[in-house]
DNA sequence: GTCTATAGTGGGATAGAC
DNA sequence: GTCTATCCCACTATAGAC
């Protein structure tokens, strides 16, 4: 019953783990292999296996540790802003497009959630909810954002295209509806 | 200077680039290669590249068969509909969703415009620009539906998760700032 | 239009010695 | 903790015969 979820990584593996982002982030999503990574460090490919049990644990712990990134990143935002939902945008597209293959390695896939730290997901997820207090809203605020920098990454907009104008576009419409339904739901109380 | 910059395909080009998008949405990207294609078509793979150049020729055809098919269907949802913004989305929606894989390759890579028949891309894009009449507004909409979507399909909403709700804030929020900026453009007429 | 043969590259992973 | 040796897999693509 008592299972420890996610075992502890050994000072070495997180040390691969951390060449292993860098590798991610410099060279693409295609480059992180373990033998590129080995070569990185200057060892034999074989020898990561000592650390790590395969591939699938790597790119957890990178994930990882891209969430705890994140989570901190939207944690600061949030600080003595007078407009938390606008903040957090800007530092949720700065970091996208800061980390742009650790972005894609975080999103567009199922969570590995089991090799992940309890809690991680959502200390992530929390800032945005603070900030608009509605569950739905949240989401759709999130896909905006994500719709966004992934239509951006993908070079799917035009050349020129005012992609500033599209997010405040998008972030003023979703703000005022959360207002909206915050109104709404102080009526209940 | 008179380029002829998309090739026709012969009629077995055709037969085979079907072949490789039933192969896609039934099976996914990974499956998507020249030896299972070949498979499929109980032919070897070598004998492909006599009707097509390579493979990204190939996932070229494919992503312009989605296309079209995607602008028939938002074309289609334009029609005769009081709500064409709601129309809209739920066609987008519903495409993506009945075509998960061919939606990635669409649209999670830059489009191979010089591949593309001329204005395919266009036509694709005119159903959501007559309806919200304002490019920034399109985009933010054309992002928020791309976020939905990708989030869903990659699982990341928590089970559960009650999308159509999400949805129809996007929608509302996006549709209510449509409405404004169409306003605000109408007083300076 | 299809074939066989094959080149060239790259990947994840294991066994067992040191 | 690292090594060598190796397995087995898969991929795109070309040459040249039929």
């Amino acid at each position: 019953m008592t299972e420890l979820v996610v075992k502890p990584l050994t000072p070495r593996a997180r040390e691969i783990v951390a060449a292993a982002r860098e590798l991610l982030e410099h060279e693409g999503a295609d480059a992180l292999t373990m033998r590129r990574l080995a070569e990185r460090l200057s060892i034999r490919a074989p020898s990561l296996y000592k650390h790590l049990p395969d591939k699938a644990a790597l790119e957890a712990a990178v994930i990882a540790t891209g969430l705890e990134d994140l989570a901190a990143v939207l944690e600061a935002a949030l600080i003595a802003e007078a407009e938390p939902l606008v903040a957090l945008a800007a530092a949720y597209r700065a970091f996208a497009l800061s980390h742009p293959h650790l972005y894609r390695l975080m999103n567009d896939r199922p969570l590995p959630r089991d090799q992940l730290p309890a809690g991680l997901e959502e200390r992530a997820a929390a800032p945005l909810l603070r900030a608009v207090e509605n569950q739905t809203c949240a989401r759709a605020v999130w896909a905006f954002a994500h719709g966004m920098i992934m239509l951006e990454l993908a070079q799917r907009f035009p050349q020129g295209a005012d992609l500033d104008a599209a997010w405040r576009e998008g972030v003023t419409a979703l703000q005022a509806r959360a207002d909206y339904s915050r109104q709404q739901s102080k009526g209940l109380d």
